[in-house]
DNA sequence: CGGGATCCAGGACGATACTG
DNA sequence: CAGTATCGTCCTGGATCCCG
């Protein structure tokens, strides 16, 4: 069943984080741990450290250390990565549409 | 910020049984209760009924009562569930690619 | 600066039993 | 046949402290 695929895919973008790390990669191409941080208001650095890991580990997110003093790691997305950027503008413009009045709770911050 | 709107989309696909229930439905148009059931193993009555209320408050499934003495109920996607296949079929040829190693662990039966 | 370990709360998921 | 109520478990996400 070709369910099972798209499930696959959707596992990979679970998590509280992903995507707008992934909108953010996308963006801006490579961001450091703390430039990820600063883009990002609510993560911890376990969430975001957690969700990177993730994301690397299902290959849509690569991952270069600096062996420096200072420490210093960039993220970025791989060519999978920004292959899946399409579609995920696709579901963006379904989004969008959104005719029925649907839920939907915009904060006041 | 886009990655909001992407977000909310996923937001909606959440859950164990969604993406499999949508595509039932997708494939067959429409479907009772017990037709679901039967097609989707795994599930349990509550869960099946919790993701197809989410689902419709959600504006993505429709759902239509006959008052008949054996109760019948049957479900279909509305005209914007349907609308967002074409998205959710995007992202099902990205998982197929799947170029690098990456993880998936194939059952063995 | 980047990351790991631990402790804790809440919700998703699931098994079972009951109802109309 | 379709749906509800209750209880228990596991995992996700978050706060905090410690390390190279």
């Amino acid at each position: 069943m070709a369910a099972q695929g798209v499930e696959r895919a959707l596992r990979m973008l679970e998590g509280r984080w992903k995507v707008v790390i992934i909108f953010h990669l996308f963006a801006r191409g490579i961001l450091r741990f703390s430039e990820l941080e600063k883009r990002i208001p609510g993560v911890s650095q376990k969430m975001l450290i957690q969700q990177l890991r993730e994301l690397e580990r299902d290959g849509l997110v690569s991952r270069t250390v600096y062996p420096q003093v200072p420490p210093k790691v960039e993220y970025g997305l791989t060519e999978w990565g920004k292959a899946m950027c399409p579609a995920l503008d696709a579901l963006l413009e379904w989004a969008a549409q959104c005719p029925p009045a649907a839920e939907d709770a915009p904060p006041e911050g």
